[in-house]
DNA sequence: CCTCCTTGGGAAAGCGCTTACCGGAACGGT
DNA sequence: ACCGTTCCGGTAAGCGCTTTCCCAAGGAGG
């Protein structure tokens, strides 16, 4: 990069000292500056379009103004959902995001939050939710932990067993609370399409919603808790192998909303029909979901708002660390499940 | 941060000089380190799980591999399909993407464009089409003219009337294009949620609409033309806005497929049967709403594609720049526009 | 009138890395 | 045996900024 107008280059044309003109532009503290001066260096600065270098600035403060964000899928609209409340909370700290969608390749969160350190970012949020691959966790937590060793602050949402703060979201309950209420509607014989069985997040919702059921005096068959990708292919090709094997079943929760509508159009797609034909709830309540018709019953998760308090917590300079904050779900029912006539 | 080992600690591990342990690290061109030496460097930096500060090295190597995208509003799945696609792009080429959404703010763009500048950014990207205001659009020219002039590569996504390259989605004949289909479908009294009146795209789907049916010999009323904002809800008030002048029509347009899905709720909610009682064709054909209902008629453009391509076009030696690439939509029908009875 | 603060500016030492440039050693050709 | 050449390691000069330390000048207090 040639031809960068430079500190230099400012104090040269406002006639002043380097260390005059960094005090000048930066009003550092404990010291004052002439007015007179600030007011030459601030013009000639003006006059020139100069910008400082960032990685100068680095170098000399020994600390950025960048978060990482490491997530599974920008694509993916949870994921989204959860960047979107990260951006605009660091926005208003004067933060930069940088982002990475480790595309659920294992490792490679561990990879970029190396990549963040070795940026000297201020905060690293990692959001995601494997669990099965316990080396690669803890190699992630080694990671962490020497991050924040070197003074950054990091913090995990949906991720478990590492060693900072982290923002868990209470998967658990909300299943159970949605188990319920569809009991409640009179539904009795229930199908699980549970998502990634690596996947803590999908671990989670199977086992709230099997208590729910179980803590009625029903059961969930395991024939009927049928695994597969976090995707709307997954969710449709999950039905399809469950409506395969004919099951007795008036009500199928998908883990995510976004399988859920895969499993819709499986289901119109061999002629049922919805609502009345069965009943279909989902998680997450992705606001660009909202519209499907018949319209979604699932979990609102305050998707945005995790990412804006994941900020918040990392900015926040509290002690006891690593904290915890468990955030609720809380179940929106509404036309894909209709009441059950008894 | 403190407590990082540097270069220094390696160097002195090894018991070699600094310049030795750099060139081991990174195998320098034109320069050979004894394979002996070499190894020895190579395990004092794995036993002190040494990692390059990223921005000495920006500093010494007066550059980055860091590309900057700045867009509207991550959380629209207009904007992260694009993001997936630089993401996914520039992970192949081992660079990391800092994201910022402007939140559609004016300006803003500009900010962050400097911001990206400040970090010696290889590479900018942004995505944005607005149009009417031509003073804010000078000053981004100006802010990209400079990074372009520093060395960095600047590619526009939507956004014409910038000296770097840029990537042009066909809008005008992709609306076009839905235009005449609709009509051989039998479609004959049109009506358009028109989006945003400063966004350049949206602007365009409306003309190439509009030239679609003049060319069919039909006329958009323009009181059937009505704007509002590029969201759901935003269709879905436009929608209801247009509802309430009973206007004579078989069929709406709305210039993209979130606010098309607003308007279906609007119409459901004010008893019209879908798609018997109005068909409704949008643009963009976002993954994620593949799956309402009907499925919705719609203009596919590769999103995702137009990111990694964005990323492809700066990093690629070209001459003759600035570039110009059109990206073609393609009309994809669906069962939200049913052939109207004669 | 001298000393002691206080105020405000400059010189210079880094921050951690890359990369000319320099120089010693080993080697081959004559 | 001498003189290029190569090879390969070290020394040091930056990259652009912040910040400590030092110093000059002016004012207050004795």
């Amino acid at each position: 990069m040639t031809g960068s107008v430079t500190l230099h280059d400012v104090a040269r044309r406002a006639g002043v000292s380097l260390a005059t003109a960094s005090r000048a532009l930066n009003g550092s503290a404990n010291r004052v500056v002439g007015e007179a001066l600030r007011e030459r260096v601030l013009r000639a600065a003006a006059e020139l379009r100069y910008s400082p270098n960032a990685h100068a600035q680095a170098m000399a403060r020994r600390r950025t103004r960048i978060i990482g964000l490491s997530l599974h899928d920008i694509a993916d609209p949870y994921f989204s959902a959860v960047a979107a409340g990260v951006m605009r909370e660091a926005e208003t700290h004067g933060l930069l995001v940088t982002m990475a969608s480790t595309g659920h390749r294992p490792g490679a969160e561990t990879d970029y939050v190396g990549a963040f350190r070795r940026h000297w970012a201020t905060v690293v949020i990692v959001v995601g939710s494997r669990t099965d691959d316990r080396a690669a966790t803890d190699r992630l937590a080694e990671e962490l932990a020497a991050f924040e060793a070197e003074g950054g602050r990091a913090v995990a949402v949906s991720q478990p067993r590492l060693p900072v703060d982290t923002i868990s979201i209470d998967n658990r309950a909300g299943a159970r609370d949605l188990g319920h209420t569809l009991h409640d509607l009179g539904h009795r014989r229930f199908a699980v399409l549970a998502g990634p069985a690596d996947l803590l997040t999908a671990a989670e919702r199977v086992d709230g919603f099997r208590e729910a059921v179980a803590h009625r005096g029903g059961r969930l068959a395991p024939e009927h808790v049928v695994p597969g990708p976090f995707t709307r292919d997954g969710g449709y090709a999950a039905m399809q192998r469950l409506l395969d094997e004919e099951p007795d079943v008036s009500c199928v929760f998908a883990v995510n909303d976004v399988m859920a509508v895969g499993a819709m159009a499986a289901l119109r797609d061999r002629g049922v029909d919805l609502p009345a034909g069965m009943a279909v709830a989902g998680f997450d309540d992705i606001a660009t979901l909202r519209d499907v018709s018949p319209a979604l019953t699932t979990v609102r998760i305050p998707l945005e708002e995790i990412g804006a308090l994941a900020v918040r917590l990392a900015l926040d300079e509290g002690a006891d660390r690593p904290r915890l904050r468990r955030v609720a779900g809380e179940v929106v029912v509404r036309a894909s499940t209709p009441r059950l006539p008894a």
